[in-house]
RNA sequence: GGCUCCAUGGUCAAGCGGUCAAGACAUCGCCCUUUCACGGCGGUAACUCGGGUUCGAUUCCCGAUGGAGUCACCA
């Protein structure tokens, strides 16, 4: 049995869609699975989307995605070039060829000729007007010079069949299918063509791609038999959904993996995540390593239907890589996000990694998170009201103001002591601890939600800060009462 | 509209003729607790509908409904 060689075959827009993403990474763990090749090929044939600067940034999304080629542009293999538009030469001396065969045909119809074919929907099915056409005529025309196309001729009767790995048993009455342009009148081949010239030059024998194909695959089956060549192995993948309606895309925002990686989600939770959306391991685990998905990876696994993106569940996964990781890790990861946020500069980083480490799920939310430390003034005094602690305003007040009494002279300012020195004062008032703990973080912090406890939060900002910050405090809320 | 394909909780999904129909996220509740979290425990929640086949259908077949894809000198 011949090695197995899948592909990835991305256009180069600038951005790289989730979807594509997803399937790019099947393609590479089906590849790797098995002990193949996976190889990167460029399809630039569409001059007018091209982008500057995005096939960088094709090589950089693979690249933080874990995702190694073992051929392309920058790996030859021996099956180059691997970028599509300095292949032109190759595709029409390969459509001559199939027109030879049979297979494909040249069509002279003009734009007006076509148009009349259309039904009152718009949609037309080319006629096969000029297969009918002697070849001496051809050749004069050609001679001539009058503008042409080549048609893959698609048999008018019968049924074109194949199995796909995921949807099983596909059949497509030949009927149904028009017989598309290969080569275009300026010379170029259509995607169709040279998908299909192109994958097996470069002795793809599993094609992984998404479901938009499967029911054109016949039409390539076709070439491929037209040729001689041997068909390669299908595996259609379903879409990606924003809803139950809409497909993800660009088009609707933040469907991109550089969109992702803004917001401060991890590169290995976003491959995680997207390996799971259509497809599912064996076991229950679902945090899996790059080396795991290999290992496990399982065309059995594919689901049929298209699945919905679900952000909520990429965070949690996000999260999980998040609290795994060393204060030293956090910070390489988070330091963008501290440098964005009010306290840039201002306070110790692995000190904040600490306390973040377990309440952040997306690196985004570290400037929301810290800001309270260099931001602090009016807020609002009801949360000093909590039920299930029985504080109220007046218990608040009257603690806090024996906290100022308490600490005034208390110099051990660290985490330890101070939770120590207040238990003993809570004990003296005869009032739970959360009494004087969860009044003095509020008075503290000003936010109802802190990256810590109170005793934390004063250890951060340092006695003078705090004390002033008491201050204001009882200040603010015994005018509020 | 023609053709192709799909259909299990709000979401991702396991299941491949006999199960109290897994698990995860989300959600709700309880516990832990110095707030917020983390963590632990538990709850709510699903086989689209109608016909068959079968001793027995979520599972197999047919139909309906719903959804996706496709029908370009775009990829």
């Amino acid at each position: 049995m011949s090695k197995v060689r899948t592909r990835f075959a991305p256009s180069p827009t600038g951005f790289m869609h989730i979807g594509n993403l997803r399937t790019c990474l099947y393609a590479y763990l089906f590849a790797k699975k098995n002990n193949g090749e996976f190889v990167l090929r460029i399809e630039d044939t569409d001059q007018e989307r091209y982008v500057e600067g995005a096939v960088d940034v094709i090589y950089s999304t693979l690249k933080k995605a874990g995702i190694q080629h073992d051929e392309g542009p920058d790996k030859d293999g021996g099956y180059g070039p691997y970028i599509q538009s300095e292949r032109k030469s190759l595709y029409l001396e390969y459509a001559k060829e199939l027109v030879d065969k049979g297979g494909a045909y040249y069509c002279f119809c003009d734009k007006e000729r076509l148009e009349s074919l259309k039904d009152d929907k718009g949609i037309a099915k080319y006629d096969k007007h000029c297969l009918s056409l002697s070849k001496e005529e051809v050749q004069k025309r050609l001679a001539d010079g009058e503008p042409y196309v080549i048609r893959q001729n698609i048999p008018a009767e019968g049924v074109s069949e194949y199995d796909d790995m995921v949807f099983g048993h596909i059949s497509v009455p030949n009927e149904d299918m028009e017989d598309g342009i290969l080569i275009k009148s300026d010379g170029m081949p259509t995607y169709n063509f040279a998908n299909v010239v192109d994958d097996h030059l470069m002795a793809i024998n599993y094609v992984i791609r998404g479901v938009e194909y499967l029911s054109s695959t016949p039409k390539y089956n076709l070439m491929y038999d037209g040729f001689g060549w041997q068909r390669p192995h299908y595996m259609h993948l379903s879409p990606i959904m924003k809803d139950a309606q809409r497909k993800l895309s660009k088009r609707y925002g933040d469907a991109n993996f550089e969109d992702f990686l803004e917001k401060g989600y991890l590169p290995k939770a976003i491959v995680n995540y997207i390996a799971l959306l259509g497809w599912s391991p064996k076991g229950n685990e679902e945090k899996l390593s790059m080396d795991e998905l290999v290992e496990q990876f399982d065309v059995d696994g594919i689901s049929k239907s298209p699945s919905i993106f679900d952000e909520a569940k990429m965070r949690w996964l996000n999260g999980e890589y998040i609290k795994q990781m060393t204060p030293e890790e956090f910070v390489e990861v988070a330091k963008p996000y501290f440098e964005k946020s009010k306290v840039a500069g201002k306070y110790d980083y692995f000190a904040l990694a600490k306390l973040l480490i377990p309440r952040v799920e997306v690196l985004g939310e570290i400037p929301e998170k810290v800001d309270f430390l260099e931001e602090f003034g009016e807020y609002d005094t009801t949360m000093f009201e909590h039920k299930k602690m029985k504080i109220t305003k007046e218990i608040a007040l009257n603690n806090l103001k024996a906290i100022k009494e308490d600490l005034k002279d208390f110099e051990d300012w660290t985490d330890e002591a101070l939770k120590e020195k207040l238990s003993g004062l809570a004990e003296k008032l005869a009032c739970k601890s959360g009494q004087v703990f969860l009044p003095l973080r509020l008075a503290l912090t000003g936010v109802a939600s802190t990256p810590g406890g109170a005793t934390e939060m004063a250890e951060l900002l340092g006695k003078e800060e705090s004390m002033r910050r008491l201050d204001f405090s009882i200040e603010l809320l015994a005018k509020n009462m």
